[in-house]
DNA sequence: GCATTTTCGGTAATCGTTTCCCCACCTTGG
DNA sequence: CCAAGGTGGGGAAACGATTACCGAAAATGC
């Protein structure tokens, strides 16, 4: 009679780490049942208050978390949110994956990040990972990723959220980046500082978004009756090592253009790079224009002109846009679209080109702001 | 006799996503018991080749993905490890991130990942969420964290690997990183270039590792005969926003140095940028040194001269300091130090103090190489 | 050829929750 | 004062795995 039923297995608890408390310890200190302490917990408004309170004060007193894990068995959902992104290590995703984390812990939700990497093998484990921990909807903000390995999670009828371009099915949101506002204000600014010709640097044109970016920036040239010439428009990587690649390919070309855009900042820090090493000044020689507005392109040298993609807004749609998915009661859950904005910010990487007006570019003293007066009205006389 | 005893209640089943499909079904599919099919996943070795066979073959046909959270429920580990970072938008953490991510997911361990943004109120949050999520251990990599909060993690047993230092306790491994071997080097580096006013910007002063590269600083300074005058260390934050700010006071001070040190490579940038807008050239008038040699540093203007520490030695001791205190048969269960060296990378930020060989110094072609001929040799008549 | 050992796979308990079902008890009406 | 109605809370069955225990069959010894 010494040991009584239970002790005579090797019981599984005896794993459990040290210091956890589980519902049971509760309802045993308050002295109800586990279904109450559970009732409590979720806040069900069908509890008498006097017991409710005796119950917060047991789940004060022997520290009790609810365990995320057990909680996600029985309900199905784990409130984990997934995040694939291209490379944690390119700038502008810390940035995003911070605004999104966030929000999602704001909204309960834990995040579950991982990159690319831009490798299709580490992807699919990304994915079967993500579906191992059963997250409750991905975001996919790669900016391009192959059809395929997503199959899986649209087959499970997972929640998810695109950017640029997705299947059309009911789970699915697509985030629709307007590349052609910021591309054309950019284009329109630099052909007002007098430029004529502006070369483009294009990311990795599997990805639909280069491939958009580009598309925007040869239909804003056209619309003010510019073409740049093939030369002009080499691709790029995103990366700042495909920047400097890029610029090194033009400047051995010869004929240079006088402005260069850039599909996203990284590449245009890239080409600052490659200019300061051929002696090139910035931006009294040649113009340079970024993509996304991450934190450091105000601190490139110079501060760099670029077009700003809101990261807030890219995240706060996303975040939203996979609650719609996942929560039948959500205000906007029919909603299929999310429209991001985009727009010019202009910086000191941009002014007119080599020959025109010299002597008022040249005094670079200190005090330059980004209301510089280098705008298009002081050009028409 | 229509419904069955299960169908009576409205079972929990009903919850579970599309697509997921269970032990069970592929138990059945196998035409064997969900015991076999565990131990088959588990590689037990007493389970029958034939069997095995079967029941992959079944795993593959309804595409079985075990759940990771019955998984952790039952055995108590959750196979997920916790990451704290101070700010995941610092370009170092995410580099850190993408190591120890690889590492973790190598050894089959997932990664929680949460920046504290130096915010007590968020550091408790994220440990209570990873507490909840039961993770099996924390790798806190902020460089100065609040010990209350880290105490409850402490009484929970739970393995813990810090930087730089942390209490003395049976399931803590810390990271001693060499800050005084990278920063010597540095500090000789620009003696042997003829600096002998060298200022040093720290990190914020409650962090333990921005205390212990400003006390390196001075002792490496001490070591060589010099000493900085107090208006000549000043308290930064880590940023480029600090870098700016410190250099800017110094500035106004006047009585500039010839060479400034930075805590990390993200206050030197922002000292860059400093000089830029004040017209300064760096290296011809200011030297400038960095800490920690992050990806972008190669890629400042002028490509910066800095103390490396490397991440991937950083992330590769912290996965297995963790796994050390996770599973009691790992190689180095019983270490409790795990030393992380530094070492000076030169680039192009740092040159011979103005009016010493200024012609030498001039001539900045392309070209420039990261062994440049301004070694302490050199000076030496 | 029978008894003993070994191998191998199935049954069931368990992890920490949620939630269904039902039984008390209390309130209220007649 | 008793029956009907409502309501709060407890018991127990899941969720999907792991694993201790046990029993049946096969292998082996004498």
């Amino acid at each position: 009679m010494a040991s009584p039923v239970s002790a005579t297995r090797n019981n599984a608890a005896d794993r459990r780490r040290p210091g956890t408390v589980s519902i049971r310890e509760v309802a045993q200190r308050a002295g109800v049942s586990i279904a109450t302490v559970s009732r409590t917990v979720n806040r069900i408004p069908s509890v008498n208050p006097d017991l409710a309170k005796r119950v917060w004060q047991a789940i004060d007193e022997v520290g009790y978390l609810p365990n995320t894990q057990a909680r996600a068995l029985v309900s199905g959902r784990s409130r984990m949110l997934g995040l694939i992104v291209s490379e944690i290590t390119n700038p502008f995703f810390p940035e995003l994956v911070q605004e999104f984390e966030n929000l999602a812990v704001a909204q309960g939700y834990e995040v579950f990040i991982g990159s690319t990497n831009y490798d299709p093998a580490r992807t699919e484990s990304l994915i079967r990972r993500m579906l191992q921990r059963s997250v409750d909807g991905v975001a996919i903000m790669t900016f391009g990723i192959e059809e395929e390995l997503v199959q899986k999670l649209v087959e499970r009828e997972f929640p998810l959220v695109f950017v640029d371009a997705g299947p059309d099915l009911p789970n699915i949101r697509v985030l629709k980046v307007d590349y052609g506002e910021g591309i054309r204000q950019g284009v329109q600014h630099l052909a007002a500082l007098g430029h004529r010709s502006i070369a483009f640097i294009t990311g990795p044109l599997y990805m639909r978004s280069a491939v958009a970016r580009r598309d925007a920036f040869v239909k804003s040239m056209a619309e003010i009756g510019l073409t740049a010439p093939a030369e002009h428009i080499v691709e790029g990587t995103h990366t700042m090592e495909g920047g400097i690649a890029s610029m090194e390919k033009m400047l051995a070309l010869g004929e240079l253009p006088t402005a260069v855009m850039c599909s996203n900042d990284m590449t245009a820090i890239g080409v600052l790079h490659a200019l300061y090493r051929t002696t090139h000044k910035v931006p009294e020689e040649i113009s340079v224009v970024g993509f996304d507005d991450i934190h450091l392109a105000q601190f490139a040298l110079p501060p760099l002109t670029t077009v700003q993609m809101s990261c807030k807004h890219l995240a706060a749609a996303a975040v939203e846009g996979l609650r719609a998915g996942i929560e039948p009661a959500h205000p906007r859950a029919a909603s299929k679209q999310w429209r991001i904005p985009t727009r010019l910010v202009v910086r000191q990487s941009t002014a007119f080109p080599r020959g025109t007006l010299p002597a008022l570019m040249q005094n670079a003293s200190s005090g330059r702001r980004e209301s510089s007066p280098r705008s298009a009205s002081e050009l028409r006389p």
